[in-house]
DNA sequence: CTGTTAGCGCTTTCAT
DNA sequence: ATGAAAGCGCTAACAG
C-alpha cells in the first residue's frame, strides 16, 4: 500500500501530514536541503520513499513559471548533421534534470514560428533554436523571451542571444580552395535543399572560384528538393549532361558526395585523376569510403555540447562570458582529390 | 499596448473582464465552443486576438491532470532507423496540438526506467517506447501508466498497452533464405550493438543456416560496440581473418553492409559472384550504391505513423480496434547478390 | 530553522 | 447558456 488517495497521488502535503511538519518544509527539504536540519531532513527523505512521492512538475511550473523542458527546433529529424548536434544535446542534459521537447520546422519558416510560439507558451526553461534566419516575428519571439535562447549551426552578427556554429561562406571557400590547390580547373558544386547554410555555401564557392578566375554558371547544379544519396547520383548525371567537362565537384554535403562517387564509378570515372570529390560535414563513412573521401569537417557534437552548456549556465544564471562561439571547421583531405 | 499585468501574461480572467463575463465561459468558448452563444463567442474570440491571450496549458495541466505532451523513448537519435519513425511521428503530429518530448535511452535498459519514470511524472498524453525488452520495472509502470502506450519496431505476444512492429527474427530469416536461394554456401552474419533486435536477427540467421545445414560458428562476427560504416569496415576484415572462404554476408543493417562493401572493394572482391552482400533497413542509399544493395526494407515511416495514429485515438478515447499491427518486411533483391 | 498565508491560471462541479 | 465557488499541487513572501 503504497499511498491512500483515490487518485492514487501523494502530495506533499500528504508526507508533510506523515511527519508532522508543514509542506513547505518538506519542500525545501527537496530543493535547499540546507535549510532544513539534518535530521528533519532524513525523516523527510525517508517518508518520502516510504510513501513513493513523487514532485509534480506541473504544479511547480505553474507557480514557478517555468517548466524544466528544454525546447530544441531543428529542421530536419533525418539529418546526420542534427541527429549528431542532437546526440551531443542529451549526452549533457542526462546528468540533468532538464527535458528536451524536441520541435521538427521541416525547413519551414512558418512552421519554425508556430513552434516557438507553442514552446514559448509552454514556459521553456531555455531554447535551442537551427541557423540565424529566423522570419522577423520569430526573432522579436525570441528577443522578448523570458529564458536563454542558442542558436546552432551558424555563426553570424547579431545574436538574438547566444550562439554557436561556424561559417558556412568560409567552409566552402576553403573547401573550394583545397580542389584548386590540387590543380581541378572546372569545378562544380552540386547541392540540394538549398536552405540558406546551403546558399552560403554556394556563396563560398562562387566568390573563390571568381576570386581565381574558374567561376562558370553552367557547372552550378542545385535542386530544392531534399538531400540524399540518390539526389547525389541524379545531380551528378545533370552535371555530366551539361558540364561533362567538370573535373572536381564540391557537393554540399556527404550524401550527395558518395551519391556522386556511386555514379562515378558506374560511369568509370577515375577518382580523384580524372575526378575529384569533396563532401561536406565529413560524416563517418567519409574516412572509410572507397576511395576514402575528401570532406568539410565540422564540429557538430561540440556545437551541440557547447549550445546545451551555455543554455544551462544562463538558465541557472551564470551567463558564459562568450556568447557567440565560432567552432571553425577543417578541410580533410583523403583520396577523393588528388 | 498589448496587457497590462506586470508579468506581461494576459490571463483568462482578463479577458473574461474585457468581455464582461466570467472566466469560465470564455474557457468554454475556447474548448466547447458549441456551449456559448454565437455572438458571445465572436465577442470572447476577438478580444482574445486584441489582448493577445495565450492559455497556459501548465495551468491547464494542473486541473486537468493531463499534459499534451507525448513522451517518445528510443534507444539512439543518431541511428537512421529511429530517425525516420520519428519524422513519421512529426508529419503526423504536426496537425495536432501535440508536442513531442524525446528522450534517449542509449540502449540501456536503466536509463530507460528513468525516462519512463520522469515522462509519467510529467502526466504525459501518452508515451511511445522503443522495442519489447523493458525492464521488469520500467514495464509495471507502463503498465500502471494512466495513458496509453505503445511499443514500437518490434512485435511480440504481450504488449504493454498497443504495439506495432515487426518481426526481426523473420526478416533475418527470409534474409538468410535469400542468400542461400542465391546459391550462397558459405553465409556469414556480421553484426555490431548487440541490442535485443540484433539478437533476434542473429537468431534467424542461425537457425536458418542451420535447418539449411550451412551454419558455421566461425562465421559469425559480432560486437557490441556502436554500428557504423567503419565498423562494417572493421568486422569484414576480421571476417576474411577467421573464415576467409564466407561467400556471402548478412549485415545487421545497411551501415555495416555499407563498410562491407567498401572494404570488399578494396579487396577486389567481386559483388556479388565472390561475394554476396545484404543489409538490413533498405536505407535510401542501397538502391543507388553501386553495386546496388540488397537488403531487407522495413516499413520505418509506416511504423510511426501508425504508432501515433494508434496513440492519439487511445488519448481521444477511441481505442482502436487492432492494438497489435504486423508491419511485416520486405526482401529487396539487388545486384549485391547474385 | 520552520510555519502561515496567498495565490499561480485554469477547469470541475453544481447552480441558476 | 452562463456563473460561483472550490481547488489542482506547489512555492514566494513574509513572519516568527
Amino acid at each position: 500500500m503504497r499511498n491512500t488517495r483515490k487518485s492514487g497521488k501523494v502530495t506533499l502535503a500528504d508526507v508533510a501530514r506523515a511527519v508532522g511538519v508543514s509542506a513547505i518544509t518538506v519542500s525545501r527539504a527537496l530543493r535547499e536541503p540546507d535549510k532544513v536540519s539534518a535530521t528533519l531532513r532524513q525523516r523527510i527523505d525517508h517518508t518520502i520513499r516510504e510513501l513513493g512521492y513523487v514532485p509534480d512538475p506541473v504544479a511547480r511550473a505553474l507557480v514557478t513559471g517555468r517548466t524544466n523542458i528544454i525546447g530544441v527546433i531543428i529542421p530536419s529529424v533525418t539529418n546526420n548533421v542534427f541527429a549528431d548536434v542532437l546526440r551531443a544535446v542529451y549526452d549533457v542534459i542526462r546528468m540533468t534534470d532538464f527535458g528536451i521537447q524536441l520541435g521538427n520546422s521541416r525547413y519551414s519558416l512558418l512552421e519554425e514560428e508556430k513552434l516557438v510560439r507553442l514552446f514559448l507558451s509552454q514556459k521553456p526553461a531555455g531554447l535551442i533554436v537551427a541557423g540565424v534566419d529566423q522570419s522577423e516575428a520569430t526573432r522579436s519571439l525570441l528577443v522578448e523571451a523570458s529564458c536563454p535562447v542558442v542558436q546552432i549551426m551558424e555563426v553570424g552578427d547579431d545574436p538574438i542571444d547566444m550562439m554557436v556554429g561556424f561559417s558556412h561562406y568560409e567552409a566552402a571557400r576553403a573547401a573550394t580552395r583545397h580542389l584548386i590547390d590540387r590543380g581541378y580547373r572546372r569545378p562544380a558544386f552540386v547541392a540540394a535543399r538549398m536552405d540558406p547554410r546551403s546558399q552560403r555555401r554556394l556563396q563560398g564557392f562562387r566568390e573563390e572560384t571568381e576570386v581565381q578566375g574558374l567561376f562558370d554558371e553552367t557547372r552550378i547544379i542545385t535542386t530544392q528538393r531534399p538531400s540524399s544519396v540518390a539526389m547525389g547520383v541524379e545531380l551528378f548525371g545533370e552535371l555530366m549532361s551539361v558540364a561533362p567537362d567538370a573535373d572536381a565537384v564540391l557537393c554540399n554535403n556527404d550524401d550527395l558526395a558518395l551519391g556522386v562517387l556511386f555514379e562515378a564509378q558506374r560511369r568509370r570515372f577515375r577518382v580523384p585523376d580524372q575526378l575529384g570529390i569533396c563532401g561536406f560535414n565529413d560524416l563517418e563513412f567519409c574516412a572509410v569510403a572507397e576511395p576514402s573521401m575528401t570532406s568539410v569537417r565540422t564540429f557538430r557534437h561540440e556545437m551541440g555540447e557547447r549550445a546545451i552548456r551555455m543554455l544551462v549556465s544562463a538558465i541557472e544564471g551564470k551567463r558564459p562570458e562568450e556568447a557567440l562561439v565560432d567552432l571553425g571547421y577543417e578541410v580533410v583531405h583523403r583520396r577523393s582529390t588528388r
